[in-house]
DNA sequence: GTGCTTGCAAAACGTTTGCACGTGA
DNA sequence: TCACGTGCAAACGTTTTGCAAGCAC
């Protein structure tokens, strides 16, 4: 696949869940506006989750007149839509990642420079099926967070 | 043990817990006050994690001069200690909890009625440490959160 | 045209901090 | 004694909300 292509594919992916988004709202009798698109594109381009400023900074270089409630209010329908995600972390300031069209992965995260990782692991994913139906649960969903030293972090702490 | 013996043994073990937080303090020159010893004995009492309100409340309930911002305070030196873990909730408030006297575990949560299950797995741990070493970290800590359907509420939505 | 949406500013919320007064070592 | 600790209230940063004007359907 060259780059044209690609770029097209990627185009026609963003309209599909575009679409998703779509009949939510319908569903629910709102509206799609152009507030709404832009932050819409703004996360779901994302490879990777992003917290409220960065996303509020990239959505005001599309729109200036937007609003920061109205970023609040988006995020909350994109939540309720199941295609973006919150995670809460320890600082308070939780994150937000797309949920559609991103493999599914954890997060291992260096507690000294606050670098993150995004990994997946099958054998992880079979145990917390099994553990959850030990208990008699139907696992839906889980979070895990792994806590460590980076490589970088680990070296120069030694030297200190 | 009879319920007298354990009553004793409990007091001895919280003894044991305070006598950590004492010397915390003094490493630190700080000052081991009534309101520290009456949230210390409140939170590392408790079997399972609190917020921030049942913790209070059952502070105040102990001596009502005690301000909301000295809970904060303390509950701040309990976690520098290492006596006390705060964690990350979705809904924004975190929880707190013991850390010494309670064996480690992950929260199995029902995301229908709320009603969460703290379980041990071995496996699991492992299985971590081996992710973590994977990637070159060297894992510190971590927090795994199975969301699921827990058996009554799995029934209860299968009659609907 | 109707009623959902918006930006703005104000309010609300949880947490932290400055300060004068209290208190433990 | 005197530095540390406290309660109170004010400050703080983030998120939510009320409102009048704007816009999608």
């Amino acid at each position: 696949v060259n780059l044209v292509e690609e770029l097209s594919l990627k185009d026609k992916y963003i309209k599909n869940v575009q679409q998703i988004f779509i009949d939510f709202l319908a569903s629910k009798q709102l509206r799609l506006t152009s507030p709404r698109k832009t932050i819409f594109n703004e996360i779901v381009m994302r490879e990777t989750h992003t917290n409220i400023d960065e996303l509020y900074n990239a959505v005001k270089q599309k729109d200036s007149r937007i609003g920061l409630a109205t970023m609040y209010r988006t995020l909350k329908l994109l939540i309720q839509a199941d295609l973006v995600r919150e995670v809460a972390t320890a600082g308070g300031k939780p994150f937000y990642e797309a949920v559609v069209g991103r493999s599914h992965h954890d997060h291992l995260t260096c507690e000294k420079c606050g670098s993150s990782i995004e990994f997946n692991n099958q054998q992880m994913e079979l145990l917390q099926e099994e553990i959850a139906k030990s208990y008699g649960y139907t696992l839906t969903g889980h979070a895990l967070y792994l806590m460590g030293l980076c490589p970088d972090c680990r070296k120069k702490k030694n030297i200190r």
